[in-house]
DNA sequence: AGCACGCCGACT
DNA sequence: GTCGGCGTGCTC
């Protein structure tokens, strides 16, 4: 019987993040095994501190006598051990700890939700039915999920009914159709997507393919007690030796989900920044999926419209294979000139090639308009001189929220009733940019009888009504699935769109223009307003992984990720020298900077913190996290304490540091 | 984070 | 001669 157990221990302190060696007592001896909660000693004598056990043993390297465990808090073995593996792999990597990995991998406990399952157990219900993969070479996923094959899938374009009558996007038959394939050779599959309405596309589909209980969903919109049921019904039970198949399909942290038998990861559409994750050590979902993928094998799917970058440079390396539907299905795409001819009374807005296909269609089905912006008006300007209105107190830009009323900054809120043109004192001023809000409004007066929904970001639609004479105004992103598929999806705003400075706007805009094209029914026209170039033959060709393909070429030359791999450093002044010093010799490409941080949006954030960028290339990055952790962990124990007798809320870190933030650059 | 250990100024 | 200041350092 083991003695010895090594704990992992739940706090957010750097230098603690390690394994501690405690002696078992043998009162607790046999429910002390890998993956249960305990309680322990640390420190100071009755100061407890909750942990995990992460193994047990008979020996210890520590010399010193080891402290006894205090308690084991319930039988259930929330860490499973490949989550644990994977948990210190994407710390180290990501120069964070393992306990911040293990905060998006297990969800808070839920004691009424635990004791019923332990009760209880799980529905172990599985799949008898094969539902083969179509739309590709036959066999081809089939056999990656077998052999643990990896794949940049390209997902077929359009959508499907289902027999209940809902209606899905065809990627998610295909991502269904392959987990169902791990599951009846009684393994996991993961299916992550970016969000829930796409979740929901995957449920619904998988609703008709295999019992409930095959499927768990772990994502963030559901209750701590859902989550935490669905993330153990997962789990061994403790009375139970076996794996339990499942489907597990959640957003950007199911990555982490424990599957003891990993058959399938797939990722749905993985240049999505929803895949970026906001909390420390901020790992990308990708990244995460390559890693697990690499420690449990299986197969390993990146599935979409568009090619990110990122994964086009593991194409090309060989890493990953390119599948295409055979035979292959695209999308009908009309791009028209820039300066085209507007027609008159719809507010300047749909040039009349779109206006005529938008109107034939409708007679036909729903139309689609894709626009660039939420709300009502974003962007207003001086009439006269065509200045920017801008606030008077902080200098955000005005904007309207509905046609009568008065301006406001779209930072501070101030109204602005008494706005004149800071160039030349004019009074009245033009909207520049619209948003959903307006031209919807707008297309309503331009297309008499017909019915105008509105989905953006506030009030995303999952579904519209496949119905003759209904115009559906989408932001970018938000677009409902229409029953049947649109008659036309009018791409209004890609010429504002592209505006945007940023290394990715190209990639972005391809992207949700891909994904609203996808909507279309088959043979029905996708127009794209205003946009020529590399961007509309990508598009029009349906070949995004080509200009994913040229954007690497550009990258290799500028030296940006993922051509190379980017840390930035983020902190006060010296702070941000010591971790820099802490490179020492670690072979990086350059360092840019210490630069004051760019004031960016309403408010500008710590005006005294700095910023560094440090590149190295793929080889070096292990060196370059264990430098950056090194001195993270210095600076938490050997920096000086904050000017004695305050007690503030939240000592704030003095410095963070994001391994392959996408945002950066 | 806490909390103990450790080496310099006023004290019964 | 001690009691205690909180500057460093450690947590099995």
């Amino acid at each position: 019987m083991a003695s010895v157990a090594r704990v992992l221990i739940d706090t957010p302190l750097p230098q603690l993040d390690r394994l501690f060696d405690y002696a078992i007592p043998l009162a607790l001896a046999d429910q002390v095994v890998p993956g249960v909660r305990v309680t322990a000693p640390l420190r100071a004598e009755g100061r407890l501190a909750d942990g995990l056990v992460v193994e047990v043993g008979d020996t210890s390297d520590f010399d010193g006598a080891l402290t006894p465990l205090e308690s084991v808090v319930s039988a259930a073995r929330v860490l499973a051990p490949e989550v644990w593996a994977l948990a210190r792999r994407i710390a180290d990597r990501q120069a964070g700890s393992a306990n911040d990995v293990l905060r998006l991998a297990i969800p808070r406990r839920s004691v009424a939700v635990e004791r019923k399952w332990l009760a209880q157990g799980a529905p172990r219900e599985v799949p008898r039915a094969a539902h083969p993969v179509a739309g590709y070479e036959g066999g081809v996923i089939e056999s990656a999920v077998d052999d643990g094959g990896r794949v940049a899938l390209r997902s077929l374009p359009g959508v499907v009914e289902l027999a209940d009558g809902s209606w899905v996007g065809r990627w998610a038959v295909t991502l269904a159709q392959a987990a169902v394939r791990a599951v009846i050779d009684g393994r996991t599959a993961i299916l992550a997507v970016p969000d829930y309405r796409d979740q929901e596309q995957l449920e619904a589909v998988l609703s008709t393919m295999v019992p409930a209980g095959t499927v768990a969903s772990l994502d963030a919109r559901r209750t701590n007690a859902q989550r935490y049921a669905a993330f153990l019904s997962c789990l061994a039970h403790p009375d139970d030796s076996g794996h339990t198949p499942r489907i597990i399909v959640g957003n950007r942290s199911v990555v982490y989900a424990p599957a003891a038998e990993l058959g399938l990861i797939a990722l749905y559409d993985d240049g999505d920044p929803l895949f970026a994750e906001p909390l420390a050590p901020y790992a990308h979902a990708r990244d995460v999926a390559l890693v697990r993928q690499q420690q449990q094998g299986g197969a390993l799917i990146f599935a979409g419209h568009t090619r990110s970058v990122e994964v086009q440079r593991l194409v090309e390396l060989g890493y990953l294979h390119d599948v295409a539907p055979v035979p292959l299905v695209t999308p009908k795409v009309v791009p028209t000139a820039a300066q085209q001819q507007r027609q008159a009374g719809d507010g300047g807005r749909v040039p009349s090639a779109a206006f005529r296909t938008a109107t034939e269609a409708l007679q036909a089905g729903p139309v689609l308009v894709q626009v660039g912006r939420p709300g009502y008006v974003s962007l207003l300007a001086c009439r006269r001189c065509g200045q920017a209105a801008r606030c008077t107190s902080c200098a955000g830009p005005l904007q309207l929220s509905s046609a009568r009323s008065v301006p406001s900054c779209a930072w501070c809120g101030r109204i602005a009733g008494d706005w004149a043109c800071s160039e030349c004192n004019n009074t009245s001023y033009r909207m520049v940019t619209r948003g959903s809000g307006r031209t919807a409004e707008e297309l309503g007066r331009a297309f008499p009888g017909t019915r105008v929904i509105v989905s953006d970001g506030d009030r995303p639609l999952t579904h519209a009504p496949g119905e003759p004479h209904t115009l559906v105004v989408a932001t970018r992103g938000a677009e409902p699935i229409a029953a049947g598929g649109y008659a036309a999806v009018i791409l209004l705003d890609g010429e504002w769109m592209l505006q945007r400075e940023s290394l990715h706007v190209g990639d972005d805009c391809l992207r949700w223009w891909s994904n609203a094209a996808a909507l279309a029914a088959p043979g029905a026209p996708t127009v794209l307003v205003g946009v020529g170039g590399p961007l509309a033959q990508a598009l029009t060709l349906w070949q995004q992984h080509s200009y994913a393909a040229a954007q690497l070429v550009d990258r290799r030359a500028l030296g940006f990720p993922p051509a190379l791999r980017v840390a930035s450093v983020t902190g006060k002044p010296a702070a941000v020298q010591a971790a820099l010093d802490a490179l020492g010799d670690v072979p990086v490409r350059d360092v840019l900077g210490p630069a004051a941080l760019p004031a960016e949006g309403p408010r500008a954030l710590d005006d005294d913190f700095v910023r560094a960028i440090v590149r190295f290339d793929y080889a070096h990055g292990d060196a370059v996290a264990a430098a950056l952790r090194g001195a993270i962990v210095r600076q938490a124990t050997g920096g000086r304490r904050p000017p004695a007798g305050r007690k503030r809320g939240r000592p704030a870190p003095t410095l963070r540091i994001k391994l392959d933030d996408p945002e950066i650059l």
